[in-house]
RNA sequence: GGGGUUGUAGCUCAGUUGGUUAGAGCAUCCGCCUGUCACGUGGAAGGCCGCGGGUUCGAGUCCCGUCAACCCCGCCA
């Protein structure tokens, strides 16, 4: 027996892998290990295409050489495990195969090891085959892995956060761990709530970023900390929205937000450079919240192509059209020229049409096509020669171009033209496939809710206001009343705020913190937050802030939507090994499911479930 | 919570206007083949047409419900 247990002469201690075998081995005998990829039986000759991590290696059976041994490679099937002890050959000049990176030798089997038999594969591995529906992909995942893509998403992943783990750590960063089991802190996203058995009627919570605690390890003297954060957050999926994601979370003191962005530019480039072998901008453009909102409709920009919204708020007076004159009166009017948009179908349009009302909750959709002739449109007719001019001037509209328009309140015409801007760039492509990276500065630092009548942070409660701000929140948190005007100026306070975009996708952000914590106090007022609910929910940060807090601020990435980029992947679950359904359930596992009714016992819980659902 | 797409062999799909015994490719099983490389080739087996109702002489096909996966809106500090 050899001392692997294998009653051969099999040492795994040997083993090369199989892409690492080259023309430079020739007549050496090695052992190589792993998965059947294909078979081709010819008869008297046996290939097999043997796939490990690294890559494939064509494996020879000959008759010629050992009959008995070629007898039992006859039985191999796809993903058997196997070792193989062979002497390296060069191939004949036509038998080379340039597809394969071994593709200039092969291994003549000496010794066959079925390490194990696998049963037939109920999805397809080979990357020639198509791919199966990502339902049985999700229950087979552990086959599914197995896959070149797959393979590629992991290993592209771990390239990715080694080099930030690389980078933070040179530029003096520590990685400390946060707590997952955490206290509930219910503001933004819902929380995954874990029962205590230790005391009764009590919850921790999951983590929907280590936010606070990241603080509190700036106050602790930490100075740089980072963390490759697994964050929790109880919200409907989406195709770049997972229950539990990852983030690259990063806090530092005495820095302000220039070097926090500078950093960040240097970090995201390294990154994306070694995973990906993509460079992108070491200086990204900047963009203030009203600018992103004023030309793209949208808070996160995809710059990668113009398509920029034209203003027309003074343009309805030119026409005889009220729909358009009534908008921007109350609302907005805004247009978007689509370039080659005159293709579009009346269908198309009755399809755009529908989508932006359903959706996006616009009343209609208005649109003139741009002609050698002049303007087609059913609303041509409200449009005089100088309001027509003028449009095409605005727009810088040519023939063959379509021009929509929104006259709505302001959030619906941004929501409308920014998801048209977005879907026809892509239907016309007008994108060009590249990375462009911005950052966008200047974000409110409150929103109003119209639910509750009361402001809302934007970011997060801990987000400082800028220095030149700053007065405007402390007065209005010190008066006895919140005046109408107060109220202008407060949703008017830009917060110290910035967000790292990529592709129209928000990668990254974060803030300059409130350190002091009478303007954290201030803030929590405002926020309608009560000292006292402060005190319970906050109240070990706001300590934390009273006994020596440096300047500090931070950012987080989030991983996934990175990778996907990178990888262009249409969805997270493509770079993720494991990740859940729509509905939040995992097909392989068969998470979340019930429990013994002791283990709730136990914690004091009982469902109040009309009755468990049999899957 | 709302809108939409999909569900047929192990897998990917086709299936006409509702009409005979539901097909193909790949995989599987049994053969043949000494240089293939998504090998080739001969044969065989394989079906709760997601599930439950309904309409009809007759349903994979039409209607209602339901389940699941996916996409979008709401939601996601």
């Amino acid at each position: 027996m050899s001392q692997t247990g294998f009653p051969s002469a099999l040492d795994f201690s040997k083993r090369r892998e199989c892409n690492s075998v080259a023309a430079a081995d020739n007549g050496q005998v090695i052992t190589v290990c792993g998965w059947v990829y294909r078979y081709r039986d010819q008869g008297g000759v046996l290939f097999v295409d043997l796939r490990d991590r690294s890559g494939v290696v064509q494996v020879v059976f000959d008759m010629a050489i050992d009959a008995e041994l070629l007898k039992k490679a006859e039985s191999l099937r796809g993903e058997d495990v196997i070792a193989v002890i062979g002497k390296v050959r060069l191939r004949d000049k036509n038998a080379v195969n340039a597809k394969l990176a071994t593709g200039e030798i092969e291994i003549v089997a000496t010794t066959l090891e079925l390490l194990s038999k696998a049963k037939p594969s109920p999805i397809p591995l080979d990357e020639h085959d198509q791919e199966a529906s990502e339902e049985l992909r999700l229950e087979y995942r552990f086959l599914d892995l197995r896959r070149k893509p797959m393979q590629e998403a992991l290993r592209v992943r771990h390239e990715f956060i080694r080099t930030v783990r690389n980078f933070l750590d040179g530029e003096g960063f520590w990685e400390i761990e946060t707590p997952i089991l955490n206290k509930s802190t219910p503001e933004g996203a819902r929380d995954f709530l874990v029962p205590s058995r230790l005391n009764a009627g009590e919850f921790y919570a999951l983590p929907q970023s280590p936010q606070i605690f990241k603080q509190l390890l700036m106050v602790a003297g930490s100075e740089r900390y980072y963390q490759i954060a697994r964050c929790f957050r109880d919200e409907d999926l989406r195709r770049d929205r997972q229950p539990e994601f990852t983030q690259i979370d990063i806090e530092m003191s005495f820095i302000d937000k220039e070097m926090i962005m500078a950093l960040n530019e240097r970090l995201i480039a390294a990154a994306m450079q070694s995973a990906f072998g993509v460079t992108v901008d070491a200086k990204p453009e900047r963009i203030t919240y009203h600018d992103a909102m004023e030309l793209y409709g949208n808070d996160k920009p995809d710059t990668r192509f113009a398509m920029q919204l034209t203003e027309l708020g003074d343009w309805a007076a030119l026409t005889e059209f009220k729909v358009f004159k009534g908008a921007a009166e109350t609302g907005r009017l805004k247009a978007l020229c689509v370039p080659g948009g005159a293709s579009l179908s009346r269908k198309d349009i009755d399809d755009l049409t529908q989508w932006v009302m359903q959706d996006y909750k616009a009343k209609g959709l208005a649109w003139v096509k741009v002609s050698e002739t002049g303007l087609e449109s059913l609303i041509t007719k409200f449009l005089p020669e100088a309001a027509q001019q003028e449009l095409l001037k605005r727009t810088g509209a040519k023939a063959g171009d379509i021009i929509f328009f929104a006259g709505d309140r302001a959030d619906i015409v941004f929501a409308t033209l920014s998801a048209l801007r977005l879907k026809l760039a892509e239907k016309l492509n007008l994108i060009p496939d590249t990375y462009k990276a911005s950052w966008v500065v200047d974000f409110p630092l409150f929103d109003w809710d119209h639910e509750t009548e009361s402001l809302l942070s934007v970011h997060h409660p801990f987000t400082a206001p800028v220095p030149e701000d700053a007065h405007i929140v402390k007065a209005a948190a010190n008066a006895a009343c919140i005046t109408p005007e107060m109220q202008k100026a407060l949703l008017k306070v830009r917060s110290n705020a910035y967000d790292f975009v990529l592709n129209g996708v928000e990668i990254g952000g974060g803030s300059l913190r409130i350190h002091a914590s009478d303007l954290q106090q201030a803030i929590f007022r405002l926020l309608k937050i009560s000292d006292a609910e402060a005190e319970s929910r906050f109240g070990f940060l706001l300590k934390g802030l009273t006994f020596g807090a440096p300047p500090h601020g931070g950012i987080a990435f989030g991983v996934d939507r990175v990778l996907m980029l990178g990888l262009k992947r249409a969805s997270i679950r493509d770079v993720m090994a494991f990740p859940k359904t729509q509905k939040g359930t995992c097909l392989m596992s068969g998470a979340p499911s019930p429990v013994d009714e002791k283990q709730l016992r136990e914690l004091y819980v009982k469902s109040t479930a009309p009755v468990a659902k049999v899957r």
